[in-house]
DNA sequence: AGAGATCTCTGACTATAGTCAGAGAAGTGA
DNA sequence: TCACTTCTCTGACTATAGTCAGAGATCTCT
């Protein structure tokens, strides 16, 4: 674990010193990095208010980026429709002329990178990249449990339901939806995960007999898939299964979602007859969990490790 | 192309916001993330000269910081031992302690950056990043004609020498290197690979008879092996050879070179009866080439992209 | 020995990226 | 309506990172 924290970290420093030569002298070439990363957020349109937690800057020094930018011709700003006290930046013709080229510039040098690989060395870097970002975004995301009738519960069983709408050929009605208090307390327990603040997961267990627990409504965002999070979820899951004494856990599954099936299958669940009432189970999953569930959520820090914080940003007062 | 540009951009882009969250706050939280980089830099000890040219930095602003270390008594100065201009800095012992400090805080961070992750998972990131940056490392190496009695290339054959000592049984007589001016001109060429300006790696032609060439002397430096630039640099030796209307390539190795056997036999290379006189040709490989070489060096960027400086990074005025 | 190059250092300056306190306008809930 | 909150903005300040010119010591080459 430590030797590849080193490892991580000597990417780290590696890559940050790549990267400073990238955005420091192409990116901004002719203007601030932070004016470039500014227009780059406002993009087609952006509330100060929304530009000013997105960037994390203060709100004197954003208000101040925007009048430069402004008075650039790059940004008009306006009041918003409704609420009188935020103001809206939006690019001119001009800005977005300019956002254009920035992007042209970072492409451009991103080409340049590229160039003195190989046909199948750059395949495989495009390939290493975008699984070392999958594993950092999955690594980013904390899972909570929540309230299984918190606004962040209820967000995604909506966009769960929404999305099982469209999937389901027969459609899905919400009154399949799990009763809130079932999913909590001491027999059962709804799990959200964030990815900055944002919810893009859920998965909840409730108590189905003596010793059987039964899984539900598991789902992960659309832009979220592939990370490997409904892995994650999962096995988190079982964990709070085994400490209900649930050491059984069954689910059932709709025919159209094979991907679901797959996850677990090769979580280590094996099919069983269908079971209970419900037209969306046809497709039914068992497995029995030890008391050490494998797969299990993090380990603590090698021994010498500071708890430091991460999520969220700021420092933290 | 231009979709894996963009590829590659996005990653730097991810990439810099979670690295910006990594080493500002946690490398340099109790000093200058400068003065961080540059204790790191010292290490067991570097010349001012080297640092300047290691940090790409001022000479005026590398004192200054210096003289800050010193201050606060992380680091002490003296006068080089045979160059009266020269001065190394060295860590105290305080300074150190500081260092290792620095190195526990961003372990520990890229600790708790892995906490989350499965066993595999981990594994999968490690692995991920670490052929990231071999490739990116690989494309930052320039490759060159040089002159096979510069500096450079006398740099590549001694340690070659050096290495070939060390690994072959019977040692190695440097009477045994070729002669520069059969590795130049319109018969040869020889071959030096740059990191950073730093030559890692070389390789030569020369000519054996009408339209063969013998390749030699193929090298790179161990800290640089497993990145590809083996195979970079006998293709691009390949194509000098085709300028030079010599289409058949042949070449000697020694038995102990398992890695070389490997890299000629799946870069197309067939194993012939051994030739010449010298007693390190031990395993003889051939290869016939068409025209245009596989494996060929840099097609040029899309057409829309702009020739942007990247090697050595200063302005460039 | 002398010319020219190299190396380090100091002084003076600038740009970028913030931080902090507080004012004033606009919304919100009792 | 009134207290309270939210949002944006301005003024004043600081820290970090960097640039440029030139002085003085030392080395190298002829």
């Amino acid at each position: 674990m430590s030797e590849q924290a080193r490892s991580v970290r000597d990417f780290n420093r590696y890559y940050s010193q790549r990267i400073g030569l990238l955005t420091d002298r192409y990116l901004g070439q002719d203007r601030p990095l932070s004016e470039a990363r500014l227009l780059y957020e406002i993009g087609t349109g952006a509330s100060v208010r929304d530009l000013r937690t997105r960037l994390g800057w203060d709100s004197g020094y954003l208000s101040r980026s925007l009048r430069s930018l402004e008075g650039q011709g790059l940004v008009q700003l306006r009041a918003h429709e409704t609420d009188g006290r935020v103001r809206v930046a939006e690019l001119t013709a001009a800005g977005t002329a300019e956002l254009a080229e920035l992007e042209r510039r970072s492409t451009a040098a991103a080409s340049e990178l590229l160039a003195p690989l190989t046909v199948s060395q750059r395949a495989e870097l495009i390939a290493a990249q975008h699984r070392t970002r999958q594993l950092l975004r999955l690594a980013a995301v904390t899972v909570e449990v929540v309230e299984a009738d918190s606004a962040a519960a209820r967000h995604c069983l909506t966009e769960y339901a929404a999305e099982l709408s469209i999937r389901f050929p027969e459609g899905y009605d919400t009154r399949a939806l799990v009763d809130p208090a079932e999913v909590s307390g001491a027999g059962g327990a709804f799990l959200v995960g964030y990815e900055q603040g944002r919810p893009i997961g859920c998965g909840g267990i409730r108590t189905l007999g003596p010793g059987t627990a039964e899984l539900c409504h598991l789902w992960v965002h659309g832009d979220a898939r592939g990370l490997g999070l409904g892995r994650r979820l999962l096995a988190e899951l079982e964990r709070q299964a085994v400490t209900r004494s649930l050491h059984t856990v069954r689910l059932g599954t709709h025919r159209s979602l094979s991907e679901a099936a797959t996850l677990y299958r090769s979580a280590g669940y094996h099919q069983i007859p269908v079971y209970g009432d419900s037209p969306y189970n046809q497709l039914c999953f068992e497995r029995t969990l030890a008391d050490d569930v494998p797969g299990k959520a993090a380990p603590s820090l090698d021994p010498g490790g500071v708890r430091l914080q991460f999520a969220g940003g700021r420092r933290g007062g």
